[in-house]
DNA sequence: GAGTATTCGTTGCATTTGCAATGAAGTCAA
DNA sequence: TTGACTTCATTGCAAATGCAACGAATACTC
């Protein structure tokens, strides 16, 4: 009994494209952050962030690195553990948390970076010109969430 | 005491935006396929590929879905569990899995591909002639895995 | 043909996730 | 001030994920 089913190119379907794409260089990097530095994405993410503008609270990161909350907390907790920061609640709202990189994770951002850089000059090359393009669209489509 | 660290724009960062935009979209058409027909993302790939292709293997579905075949297998389960496709072993080869979508299975495509359908044409509409471009891109983006 | 290696699908298990609930802290209005 | 609401971070828990291990079936090699 053969069934009819109405047309549909999951190929080119857009949602499914990015989502894979993403994926396959979200694994990639992730495998080498975890083996060579020891750290997950939402780790990377928040160190990242918090390297750069001293004393984020979760909630300022949550908005600012599309992490949910509760990732952005066990992140924070674990680089905490590993001694890559310091939280300290905030004095003027004790609701709030300071977080700050140590030492040791201003060294472990000094070598993360680059490597992030070099993998985005991979990319680069391979798009050339396209590079535009592709984060025009991109911007597009970020604004297609309202 | 501040800490130095290097220059590195995680905005503008590719395997950054396209993971959020990835994800964004990847979260707001799971959460449709949820509420208004109960099943998963990987549920509706092994679904929609079932339905095109008679008999495929789990293995087959892995390949042209990228699936980790425990993730289709899985799907595979909850799609029969919910009539929506039959297992049959295979009688050249009774290591494979021949997946066949049932009337329930075909009817429930015919609901679900016009509502892809809709939202790849809403995603069109604010690309506009961007589209072609950002394919282009994303083929780029695909060669890049080997 | 026996023995080894490979392929296929499933499952166990530790980890990660998303979401809701919690408790602590702050805001606001009467 | 008191009491109702809101905000913040953490945590519990159920579900989803990734990976390795497993058993069954087939392919390969001598």
């Amino acid at each position: 009994m053969s069934v009819k089913v109405p047309e549909f190119d999951l190929e080119g379907y857009l949602p499914y494209r990015l989502t894979v794409i993403a994926g396959q260089l979200s694994a990639d990097l992730a495998k080498h952050y975890k083996s060579e530095f020891g750290i997950s994405m939402p780790e990377w993410r928040v160190l990242l962030n918090v390297g750069y503008t001293k004393g984020l609270s979760i909630r300022d990161i949550e908005k600012r690195v599309n992490l949910e909350k509760s990732k952005v907390s066990r992140a924070a907790s674990k680089l905490e553990a590993k001694g890559y920061l310091t939280k300290i609640t905030d004095d003027q709202d004790r609701r709030l948390l300071k977080l700050t990189v140590t030492k040791e994770g201003a060294k472990l951002l000094e070598r993360l970076i680059p490597f992030a850089q070099e993998f985005q000059d991979k990319l680069d090359k391979r798009l050339g010109d396209k590079i535009d393009e592709l984060h025009g669209a991109l911007d597009l489509l970020m604004a297609t969430e309202e």
